[in-house]
DNA sequence: CATGAATGAGCCTTCATTCAT
DNA sequence: AATGAATGAAGGCTCATTCAT
């Protein structure tokens, strides 16, 4: 049976006949978290994830309420993965801005590579009871994060206020550097990720 | 997926057999800003846009190629109205603090009440090339503005990048508090909105 | 699981592009009706009736909410026929034992044509409250009716306890005879009928 | 479309790895006749027939062809439990009177218990070829064994006819009964079983 | 210009059935 | 004999879009 649809229905690994549960409950996450950036959170369907996952359309179903539920644990799981970057980088050696500047760096990198996941994010926080909640629940551990990081460093305390507006700030700058904004409006990137690493020294100390 | 909003299903316009073109096509623009902003540009469809805006199914595709078209004409439309606000409040008097303050609130208001529509935005933005290249059209010309406006009062110039960092900051901060995230997270609304007017200070002097 | 008859695949009314709503709502039916009859409630599908009535997919959900919907239409459409049949006959001349023959071997041919619409009816009476309420209006109208008729008739009434059960009889008969039961156990057709008749002259005096 | 009563998620029995194919046979013929009673056969699914006689999904096909095969099954053990009521009620003593009375309860409440078996097999009866023919051999033992009692009894026979119209008579009854219609049409439903106690007794003498 | 009936691709979801372990 | 992960056909339903009137 010939297909006229592009390469991207062909599975990314060899199907598995059995596997452990956990193991295909991770690779439909990973695939889904691959498509939703791809083609965004309405550009993707629960039968494409499944084939790019390497399986039929009906694991799915074994695995996921619904494509919600599917984004919310590819969202989690970039999450996850994010913190651990920063928990590695602020474990390293090196001054205050150099670690900021390691962060900036790592933050931006990140917003590239899953700009489409992110943007599906914001979108879906606004329309999404769950997926807001959720994602309140993140916010509340970057803040609480940040401030005992600073009661840990000796640092003299400052207002949860200004903390997120630090995390606003860095969200969307990071996002528009991501998404090439930046660049496209003929700016200095370098510059604009400078002013990132100052905030960033504010906040670390 | 829940809804911002209940559904409305009575036309929000008595029925115009037969007007001026324009006007029909204001009509469907202002229905379809409404619409787009209780549920979201996927949860909007189309025949429902000339229904609301008082005209039947067909209407629609007269006046406009496809959703995203009547999108970007509403999101236009808003983005003019938001302009005009501005300019009333620049050519207002008061001190500099106070016309700082003046436009947060306003930029707040219009966030709130718009935020439906700007969530959609942002993820247009992503996913779709026309409607990313028309925002940053809107940005350059905010970009552009900050800067003559300086000029204009005299001002001492500053680099584009501080300016590009204070709308993205301002800009997020405005969709979280609109979203109801700030006081969400427990946290004091006032001296959030405190920051961003002593930002908007700064930007404005 | 066989079918009754073959599937039809060809729509069976030349395709109207344009009429009017209730032309199209009652294509639907009569082809639901056709469908529901040869395949069964479960063996139908919404698809496949807007097909066979000769229109898209589409069309069926501007008319009906579920299947389930234009089943009850389905069914009530066809009630309504057999109300009329039985009307014409009451008022055609006769005696009594004449008028109950012609009324019972109406019953049967009616039950024979639409057999299949009947058991998917006796089906969903047990698992869709909808459809039980539906039918049990039917039958009270029944029963309303016998009373009245033999009032009108100046015969002395009798209990509805017997009435019902007359019902019960003549329909699982009527059912049996037009499944090809009654034959099919070696019996004799026209005695099991001669009974009926037996049974519809009591309850008509 | 309404379920006659909750879906039950948990094991009835405690899972027996390894038994003797008989028991497992069954206990998931019992599994599915429970099931095919609450929610019909269209709304039983073969995994949770296995699931629920305290098997894996794959031990279905192990003993049964396919749904319908297993529900051939379950009817067939039912109806054998009822033949072995009637034979325990026919030995007892009592008036024929108190025999007649004793057998039309019992039907009704086996009637009353199976309803929802009852229904699919009436359905199934019309749209399945195989269930068609099963059923019918069950009516041709029906009416011999009615033949054969009046005949060691020492009643004079009557037409197959007449056995065939009291069976017709009975089930729609009792199904009437069992389904609740008697009752939610305000009628006496004493009366209607008394009817029923005296054709049984017609037949029985 | 306006109407609104009709289209049909395509997504969401279920479930009978298979088969590697 | 039993397990249960995996399959995939098929049905339910929506909605952007067209077009005859």
């Amino acid at each position: 049976m010939d297909l006229i649809s592009p390469p991207s229905h062909t599975p990314s690994t060899p199907r598995p006949r059995r596997g452990a549960p956990s193991e295909t409950r991770s690779r439909l996450v990973a695939a889904a978290a691959q498509l939703f950036n791809r083609e965004g959170f309405y550009g993707t369907d629960s039968n494409r994830i499944a084939h790019v996952a390497g399986y039929s359309t009906g694991v799915f179903y074994k695995h996921f309420k619904d494509k919600r539920e599917i984004f919310l644990a590819a969202y989690e799981q970039w999450s996850i993965a994010e913190w651990k970057e920063v928990a590695i980088i602020m474990s390293g050696g090196g001054t205050t801005r150099e670690i900021a500047r390691r962060l900036v760096l790592m933050f931006i990198a990140e917003h590239t590579e899953w700009r489409g996941l992110l943007a599906s994010l914001r979108q879906l926080v606004v329309t999404d009871a769950t997926v807001r909640r959720f994602h309140r629940r993140q916010r509340k551990r970057q803040l609480e994060w940040m401030a005992e990081l600073r009661s840990k460093r000796h640092i003299p305390p400052r207002r949860r206020e200004q903390d997120v507006v630090y995390l606003y700030t860095t969200e969307r700058t990071f996002d528009a550097i991501a998404q090439g904004e930046v660049r496209a409006l003929g700016l200095n990137e370098e510059l604009v990720i400078e002013t990132m690493v100052e905030s960033t020294i504010s906040a670390l100390r």
